[in-house]
DNA sequence: GTGCCACCCTGACATTTGTCACACCGAACT
DNA sequence: AGTTCGGTGTGACAAATGTCAGGGTGGCAC
């Protein structure tokens, strides 16, 4: 284990996401930076909060998408249990619903994977101070779409549709009439503007309401 | 632009990779290998042929879920177009049917973008020697799948299909009859022994067959 | 040639999906 | 109290989806 010289005070940062290299890659480029420390890597994300409570990290980097627990419910859990722990989302797609619920869930910063690879570090730096980092442009398009029009059984609904599962088995395992989903998904389907399941769910995706 | 002394012999790269933070990490970690030197980066799969006439490199760098061109289909272009230079994919998932249609398209290598970042620059080496890398337990899984069980005319229609298209949609697409599209979906049902055209959607992508 | 087989294409029918009108319930306001 | 309103839940009907039986064509073995 290489223990180099390093500044008396590094940012302890903890980074949570699924892709191996895409984690492997982003370590390596972090630990780089002079006054950057990465602490912990987890690959899913029902173990952040254990991890950042047994390494203190000054800030979490966390993908949206990840097996075991969605990183916007590990940012609001982090809130209550690690409330020094400064949270920045990093997502592959910037979608409106995803950006407020972060926002909701107390994060400090929020990225897109498209962006440079420079962005990281400085947008680590700058939640530190106390700073809100997000791309304008997302941030008014967030604001300008509004929040999800989808109540939570509807959500519920579209959830359990995916993946071609038939009108039968979302009623069996949310213990409904069949008339019943079929109703929610008719009342997404009105809400997203769209023409059947497939598409209203692929425009829910797409707002990031589920 | 920095032009410290670099080997006589340096390995020049190719990098085709639509996510920005990704393709920028990686090129960072290639280009700190002291006999690697990435010469092109593009983020669409339809300017990966020019770039290669071009910029002339040992090795390209593939991704297959890119914008304007599949990855394998630009692997099969560069076959024809600058056989010198060997492909290795580089993908999300391990989808045995697409390993086989990148070993179809001659591609030298195929990597998943799970594994550890220190796999990448060992790969790229391994290749240069005529080679071929391929994680074994991949391999096998896309012997023991066989090929794929779809028509090109139902691959057609299921494609046409996704994010909820309607059955007329896809016939004024494809200059079909509705009946034709319903026959074609239904016979895709059947092969992938699932129960409606989302099922079977997932399950092709699942086996890489689309 | 003849048969065989795979693929492409189509229409008629049963099943599933989407729409609509309506009943129930609790919260908020008058 | 009554009233309104949004979310929830349900059954009857129309429209889309999935299944089946079958006709047409071209390649290939015999």
């Amino acid at each position: 284990m290489p223990r180099d010289h390093r500044p008396a005070k590094s940012i302890r940062v903890l980074l949570a996401e699924d892709q191996g290299m895409m984690r492997g890659a982003l370590a390596l480029l972090l630990g780089m930076e002079p006054d950057i420390e990465v602490v912990a890597q987890v690959g899913t994300g029902d173990v952040i909060v254990d991890a950042a409570l047994t390494h203190r990290p000054d800030v979490a980097l966390l993908d949206i998408e990840l097996p075991g627990m969605s990183g916007l419910d590990a940012a609001a859990e982090l809130r209550d249990q690690a409330p020094d722990c400064r949270v920045l989302i990093l997502t592959t797609f910037g979608r409106p619903g995803y950006l407020r619920r972060a926002m909701e869930a107390g994060a400090a910063g929020f990225l897109v994977k498209d962006g440079p690879v420079e962005e990281l570090a400085v947008a680590i730096r700058r939640v530190l101070t106390g700073e809100t980092v997000v791309d304008p442009a997302l941030a008014t398009a967030a604001l300008s779409a509004g929040p999800s029009p989808l109540t939570a059984r509807e959500c519920d609904v579209l959830k359990a549709s995916a993946d071609g599962a038939t009108v039968a088995d979302v009623a069996a395992r949310l213990h409904l009439s069949e008339s019943t989903v079929r109703n929610y998904l008719s009342a997404a389907i009105g809400k997203t503007g769209t023409r059947n399941r497939m598409e209203a769910l692929r425009e829910a995706r797409q707002q990031g309401w589920l």
